[in-house]
RNA sequence: CGGGGAGUAGCGCAGUCCGGCAGCGCACAGCGUUUGGGACGCUGGGGUCGGAGGUUCAAAUCCUCUCUCCCCGACCA
């Protein structure tokens, strides 16, 4: 390609509404543009590396068998109604009308009309297993698009799904995903860790998140050096330290006037925060006998140092959803915001959850339900009682890793792909069933497996950069070879035999973009830099002249001579050796 | 949805307080000089000042409403 001929335009200034290092790039490497909050436009050049990152999956994927399918963008209502989620999520799923006034929506997946694709083909044991997969737009109207293509409305996903008999196959495919998504990242340059996350209420039994550890990154992870544990920090475990040894001392209530914070509480009251109970008054959305959706206020207790996990939360009481409870909703279970106590409550009312380390300890502070008093030496078991008791809280930095108890540390990372052991839920809601060798009608148990190409690209961009542009590792760059011309108007001996080699490259099938444009060099080396393609190729009357031309790493600045007569030759040989050292970084994982 | 910031040429910004010809740098076009790391000179094109309404002789500037974008939080497969 010739840059005369490509339609870009590189930016030497940032963007003021990019804030984020692979945004800034993006838009000034001329990768693509925004037309909207969390939408974008790909222009030639990131729709190339867009292309190789999603030519990657495929080859990933149909080495373990995928099949390519491509479904709609646009469901009728009806098929998102029968999964329930029609009624289920908010606002994230776009919903719209048609000319007929038909309920219709954006797809944010595919799972509904996946599932309802094999219903319609499928109806023995004999067809089964089988794996398909798609690379499709979604949509999903995010409260807040952030961070260029990090978290969009609109995203390109390759997505999987996994048609199995029963458990055992669904188990016996999932780690060749895991093993098939480790392949993917790898060889397009990004480093990932996968880690267990959260099942939720899928009904799911297992799943795993790929994260790019980067400081951009929304989730936190708690990782330990000395055992290897990883989790995502909503589902996280951690020792707690043993409660300490009292006795039982008599309950007590303590004037303490505006002090309505567990900070405020500790140091008027000169005790640790770990001697507090914290409250926190939640409402949950729970399914009723009929699956109907019924409120719930729900009170959990953690120790005044800890952090409530939501996560952990929701699923020891089965909930929906979460949101926090309104003052009026507080005041009607007898509870006083920032007096809250498990003492003198409308049990009734409230579903009551404790901790299991604010269970064990005794003498702890916690509110008196009324403004300006706390209770001195509130035990569980004798003060109050839970409806659950269990672990509540969220992990941090420097708590004790769940296996070996050696300090864990949070990282931030951002979620690339995730794999999902899903079970029957969509089989079973849109008829997906099959007939076993007994003649027997069983779901077909199914798994589905994610990778979003926008935020990959991102990811990649934030770990392979400096401060003159993107540095493409060479299997998705857009282009392999940039040859930077330097002969003028006034050289066409010059130019003639940068043509030349142009033409070897090209025909040889080595991808290259010629900077043929009238400018200056500095202009193309530094737009060289910016777009970062592995390896330049500096033509110019110098080299021509000592016939060796200069041959430049953008990875790592390193410099080669190359003969001009044997041009060809020298850049395969060195291609081959930079997709060799990705290749290297290919290594068997077992699933953690 | 709560808090903060910003909308003026393709990009970065000044001008707004205190109303009076819509500007600067980069980019773009033409000519000339230059030519191995973002050249120089001259000339030129490009604007519903986010939108609507109002005040005024006069509005980018003041008032009201509204839309959009960014950041923090809430939320989030």
């Amino acid at each position: 390609m010739r840059m005369s001929q490509l339609f870009f335009q590189t930016l030497r200034e940032v963007p003021a509404d990019a804030e984020i290092v692979s945004h800034q790039l993006m838009l000034r490497a001329s990768l693509m543009r925004q037309l909207a909050a969390g939408i974008f436009d790909y222009m030639p050049l990131g729709l190339r590396v867009k292309h190789k990152c999603e030519n990657i999956m495929r080859a990933e994927m149909d080495a373990i068998g995928g099949q390519e399918v491509v479904l709609p963008v646009v469901h009728p209502a009806e098929v998102w109604q029968r999964s329930n989620r029609w009624y289920e999520i908010g606002s994230d799923l776009m919903r719209m009308k048609d000319r007929s006034d038909r309920d219709m929506v954006l797809a944010m997946t595919h799972e509904e009309v996946m599932a309802d694709l094999v219903q319609q083909v499928v109806s023995s044991y004999r067809q089964l297993p089988f794996i398909l997969y798609q690379i499709q737009t979604k949509f999903r109207d995010e409260p807040r698009p952030r961070a260029g293509m990090i978290r969009v409305r609109e995203f390109t996903m390759k997505d999987a799904y996994t048609f199995d008999l029963d458990g055992e196959g669904l188990d016996a495919v999932y780690p060749q995903f895991y093993q098939a998504y480790f392949n993917i990242f790898r060889r397009c340059g990004l480093d990932v860790i996968a880690v267990e996350s959260d099942v939720g209420m899928m009904g799911g039994t297992m799943a795993h998140e790929f994260m790019a550890l980067t400081p951009i990154g929304e989730d936190t992870l708690l990782l330990c050096d000395a055992c290897g544990y990883k989790a995502n920090r909503q589902v996280a475990e951690f020792r707690k330290p043993a409660p300490s040894e009292e006795e039982a001392l008599s309950l007590e209530e303590v004037y303490t006037p505006d002090v309505n914070t567990i900070a405020k509480l500790a140091e008027f009251l000169d005790i640790p925060e770990s001697k507090t109970a914290k409250a926190v008054f939640m409402v949950a959305e729970m399914a009723d006998d009929k699956g109907d959706p019924r409120e719930q206020f729900v009170f959990a207790v953690v120790r005044g140092d800890m952090e409530l996990n939501e996560t952990k939360l929701t699923n020891a009481i089965k909930a929906r959803r979460l949101r926090p409870a309104r003052a009026e909703e507080i005041q009607a279970i007898g509870a006083e915001a920032g007096y809250g106590s498990p003492i003198g409550i409308d049990r009734a009312q409230t579903l009551l959850i404790v901790d299991d380390l604010v269970a064990a300890a005794p003498n702890l502070v916690a509110g008196a339900n009324k403004a300006g008093y706390h209770f001195r030496n509130v035990n569980y078991g004798r003060d109050y009682e839970a409806d659950i008791v269990t672990d509540l809280v969220a992990a941090g930095e420097g708590d004790a890793c769940p296996v070996c108890g050696r300090p864990l540390h949070a990282v931030r990372g951002v979620e690339v792909g995730n794999i999902f052991k899903l079970g029957t839920k969509y089989s079973e809601a849109m008829g997906a069933y099959y007939l076993d060798e007994n003649g027997e009608r069983k779901p077909i148990v199914m798994g589905s497996y994610g990778i979003g190409t926008g935020r990959l690209m991102a990811c990649v961009i934030e770990e392979h950069n400096d401060e003159f542009g993107i540095k493409w590792p060479i299997t998705i760059a857009p282009y392999q070879v940039m040859i930077v011309g330097l002969g003028t108007a006034k050289q066409p001996d010059v130019i003639e035999a940068t043509e030349r080699i142009y033409a070897e490259l090209t025909a040889a099938g080595i991808e290259t973009l010629y900077d043929d444009r009238d400018e200056r060099a500095g202009v193309k080396f530094n737009d060289a830099d910016l777009l970062g393609i592995p390896l330049r190729l500096t033509v110019g009357g110098r080299g021509l002249k000592s016939g060796q031309l200069e041959l430049k790493l953008r990875r790592d600045g390193s410099q080669y001579d190359i003969p001009t007569n044997d041009v060809v030759a020298a850049l395969k040989r060195i291609i081959a050796e930079e997709e060799a050292l990705i290749r290297a970084t290919l290594a068997e994982e077992t699933l953690a």
